[in-house]
DNA sequence: CGCTCGCATTGACGCCGATCAAGGCCGGGC
DNA sequence: GCCCGGCCTTGATCGGCGTCAATGCGAGCG
């Protein structure tokens, strides 16, 4: 429905700029139709607003807590992390973004922003200022409609990681984590059988509330169980022969009698 | 500045029906001007769109997961708690809800809730159809700054309790709920020495990612540090005489040579 | 009144995951 | 080549919190 609003420059606008072998684009099974929303979710925004862009590479930030803020984000091409910081200093991953994700939804309600966003890889950024977002609302309601869409599923997401952090035991925790990313690389088009995890075992272990240890542990015995590989060389390079399998490991760690990983 | 758009009888409009003994409304310090932040935004959704009202009763389910989304609510009074469910049955406690909040963003994104919103307490709630706030919006750009505000918020919120549960140990993540709902009561203006929880310890426990037999624990141990005292009768009222001091128990578990409760 | 039922408290014990420590792998610089 | 430093893995030990269990307390009710 979105498609139709589409100028054809508008669609060849809005190719990713590539960030690696494992990152070709695949259109397999019905995750085609969330890219595809991807994609005509940047076209409107584009032919809307023409967003300023900008090109960050790994370890660049996009914006930092307590910088004013006057625009928002969206993540046209790479991987960017979410890192909140406590009164005391000690630091949080607190979110990971995508393809398609807006960034620095947390900034509107207080005018400056509360966490960093730190790119994890090269990528392409569009910026868009807010108060120009807010004019072109009035002038075409669709948009509205993809901004609260956007800041909806922030919040939905955010509620399903505090479940996950609660709820599962440290295995499972890291094979959700898996999931989720694999997840997130099928909705924008990009294969999943095989990931690279752009962050540390301590970053990991950071973002899920345990420590380098018990991640490289969890993923050892999620090896073991042939529920991912690993590359040869290299190990964050990881290869997941059925996404499903996960999940059903997840699920099963929540059961009354959960099974474990040897 | 929101205070101007306001009409005589909108502001009479907005007074929360009375909830019990210790809830009486206190004026004190620079929690005021939030209270009245507060009042002003519910006096300014109440002239532009005249919300239908419901009054809603402990344990009444004010929307749940699944059912079709077409309103946002506001709470005007009562507490409601928002109860998550992963896919196998499991629930959780993923968010608390107080005089002014809206409850229903979730929603947005795919036209359904994907949690339960549920009354802790005798209230009063606003319902908004989500269309008809949105064509108020582009007639009244205000309230676009609100409803992102309020938005905005959630997310920033969501990131807390996500750190809190990561990084705290048991007791000073007991102390950092109660600290958040004696600062949610201040607030909404109501008094915040004395408070009374309105969930079991088994859901504060579920809240927090404990069980109920470490929340007790937990209490007990902040009772006999003097951070909180007990009323003679009954477990669920608990005055807190120094919030701050509360705060610095939090910042305090958090360095490295970490200070226990006996 | 005594019963039961729900909720809270407290203790004993065991396990998961944090902590401490040692060692391997790989890339970069001299 | 060598060394060095970052990152990862694996083991040993310890402690916090979950689990199981017993008890207390107040409310509702026949």
């Amino acid at each position: 429905m979105l498609a139709t609003a589409l100028s054809p420059a508008a669609r060849s606008c809005v190719r990713p700029v590539p960030i690696g072998p494992w990152s070709q684009k695949v259109d397999a099974g019905s995750d085609q139709r969330a890219s595809q929303q991807i994609v005509d979710t940047l076209g409107l925004l584009n032919d809307a607003l023409a967003p300023e862009r900008r090109v960050v590479h790994a370890g660049d930030a996009i914006y930092q807590a307590g910088e004013r803020f006057g625009k928002l984000h969206i993540l046209n091409s790479g991987f960017v992390k979410i890192v909140g910081m406590s009164a005391d200093g000690r630091e949080q991953v607190v979110g990971l973004k995508f393809r398609g994700d807006w960034l620095g939804f947390d900034g509107i309600a207080n005018g400056e922003y509360t966490c960093d966003a730190i790119a994890m890889d090269t990528g392409e950024i569009w910026l868009l200022r807010y108060d120009a977002l807010l004019a072109a609302c009035v002038r075409q309601p669709l948009l509205l409609t993809v901004l609260h869409g956007a800041m909806s599923r922030e919040i939905g997401r955010d509620r399903e990681s505090l479940m996950s952090v609660c709820t599962l035991p440290a295995d499972a925790r890291v094979a959700e984590f898996l999931r989720y990313w694999a997840g997130s690389l099928s909705r924008c088009g990009l294969r999943t059988d095989q990931i690279t995890l752009r962050m540390t075992r301590a970053e990991i272990g950071n973002y899920l509330g345990m420590t380098l240890e018990t991640v490289s542990r969890a993923l050892s015995r999620l090896a073991r169980a042939r529920l991912i590989h690993f590359a040869e060389k290299g190990r964050r390079d990881i290869s997941i022969p059925e996404v499903d399998a996960l999940a059903d490991f997840v699920q099963a760690s929540l059961a009354p009698a959960s099974p474990t990983l040897q």
